[in-house]
DNA sequence: TTGGTATTTCTAATATAATGGAACTATGAA
DNA sequence: TTCATAGTTCCATTATATTAGAAATACCAA
């Protein structure tokens, strides 16, 4: 029984996972976490990564339209930070296809810490 | 300092997520998962998803690239399962970016189970 | 063999993504 | 104002992905 939320989710997190399947946008995203929390700004990223203004605009868009930066302007300069909690979604959600969708694979044979950020007035 | 192995480990993890970045490609992951271990006959996932043959064969043939598929023969039929070691290192993955390689997330705050799925037949 | 079913490859059309120079906008300082 | 800097948007080009019908291949059964 295929719900139509699990298509729209499936849409929501492919959108997601394409954002992320680029090599140059990957790269920001790991450098955002390098980063992280202060983040970095704009021209910071194009010394780092050798890519020209534009094509780093885009590809910063691209990962803003998925939630997975984060801006804010200071003065002329843009600060971008990656969103741990969107990377955390997503982490989620492969956890949950991988291990509760499917009743074949059982939990427990192995185990790992799967950390949450969870903000101090975060509310569940 | 950035090593040509965060490189090439970017560069191969950027090609899994534009696999899973597709909606259909995605519906065939999740799919699998919810038949797992034993995988569907590609004519089983073409009626489930009402996808044309040729169409699903170029999808089914991406992510066996990615190595998120893979594919064994019986008699006439093609039987794809997901394969759920790639998946769990797109999670170990994503779980060393953000907690990491990155020291403003700090560990322990959530604890999942984590289950790795091998067979006993299983080949490499 | 012949025939049938399962699936892939061939081929080609169409759509979407990536890239980057040039022009533009936003901001703050003099 | 005017200027300089940071960054984006506009525009066009090129590259890659998606789609799917038709032809080809793989396998098995009769």
């Amino acid at each position: 029984m295929k719900s139509r939320q699990d298509n729209k989710q499936a849409a929501r997190y492919a959108a997601m996972f394409a954002a992320m399947g680029a090599e140059p946008r990957l790269r920001i995203v790991r450098l955002l976490l390098t980063a992280h929390p202060q983040g970095l700004v704009a021209g910071d990223i194009q010394d780092e990564l050798r890519i020209p203004a534009s094509t780093l605009s885009h590809h910063l868009d691209k990962l803003k339209n998925q939630e997975l930066v984060r801006v804010r302007r200071q003065g002329t300069f843009l600060w971008y930070r990656a969103n741990t909690n969107a990377l955390q979604g997503i982490i989620n959600f492969l956890y949950a296809e991988c291990c509760t969708r499917n009743k074949a694979v059982k939990p427990g044979e192995m185990v790992c810490l799967l950390p949450v950020t969870r903000k101090p007035n975060e509310r569940k």
